[in-house]
DNA sequence: GTAAGTGCAAAGGATTTGCGAATCT
DNA sequence: AGATTCGCAAATCCTTTGCACTTAC
């Protein structure tokens, strides 16, 4: 289905399927909720054993993103991260761990309201939002709990 | 003000107030809403017949986010940037054009309460969240109605 | 057959790091 | 004086680009 998509996106734009695109699709329908970084798609292919070189996962993954098959992400810890675009589903957000890093999807529908809101003060036309928090995941805080327990040090 | 809380921070931790980080700090209460760069920041200081290396103004913002003085965000162009944290000030998001890059400031408070029932479902202390929405500004709007009138040109 | 896509290696750009010189206390 | 900070240049890391070779259509 996505694969169909793809395929027929590439015909309107004069643009050809080729194995490494189907691959690197697959790579994202099958990590579901994961977000991938550039590097990450280049060493999962990897274990495939099949080759793909490190420009044509930045080339595809951009053409992906054109398409809106992806949608990009950048956490506040400045890697670029990509991840499936679900269509008509409820929006999804983030919840990261300022420690770990650990992220967790949050769920939540009625921010479109708030889009019509934005459009009329802003005069901008809203295409989308990403609403993110952040604070300590279970682990980190039982870490930390843990460290001020048996310890004095600060940091 | 601001520069109080700096030095305090600053004894605190055995570290020492110079002239870098004062005028860093000071341009940042300068730049009130803009949000700056490493980068920008190393050229508002060449206006200022002063001299800081890049490295120094790498230090010092990760110095003064350190303390809670700046918040890190990244849009989705992948570049990073700081901005001030206003302390107790009502929450603001920001809208970006994703045609010009143009971002203005959206205010709305009532998201906190979003922040418990994030606290609930995830069990992640939750202590900041960033909310942005994505859209064309007004005028890259009009940019594109005249393309479409005068041509039949795609993309 | 031919335009589009790929791999490779080089180029770019942003950020970090090592180190000797300068500066604060 | 002694520790911290700075500037500089080199090193890293991530991403993009040029080009000859390969492949989809």
């Amino acid at each position: 289905m996505r694969n169909d998509q793809l395929k027929a996106e590439l015909k309107k734009r004069n643009q050809r399927m080729t194995a490494q695109r189907e691959l690197i699709l697959r790579l994202f329908l099958e990590a579901g909720t994961e977000h991938l970084s550039a590097d990450e798609i280049y060493h999962k292919v990897q274990g495939k054993n099949f080759r793909i070189s490190k420009a044509t996962v930045y080339r595809t993954i951009e053409l992906l993103a054109d398409i809106r098959l992806l949608r990009k992400i950048v956490f506040e810890d400045g890697v670029v991260r990509y991840e499936l675009v679900e269509k008509g589903e409820h929006h999804h957000h983030h919840v990261i761990c300022s420690n770990c890093g650990a992220v967790v999807e949050f769920h939540l529908d009625n921010l479109e309201e708030l889009e019509e809101l934005v459009k009329s003060r802003t005069g901008y036309t809203i295409e989308d939002h990403q609403l993110k928090f952040y604070g300590l995941c279970p682990k980190c805080q039982n870490a930390m709990k843990d460290k001020k327990s048996t310890s004095n040090e600060i940091k």
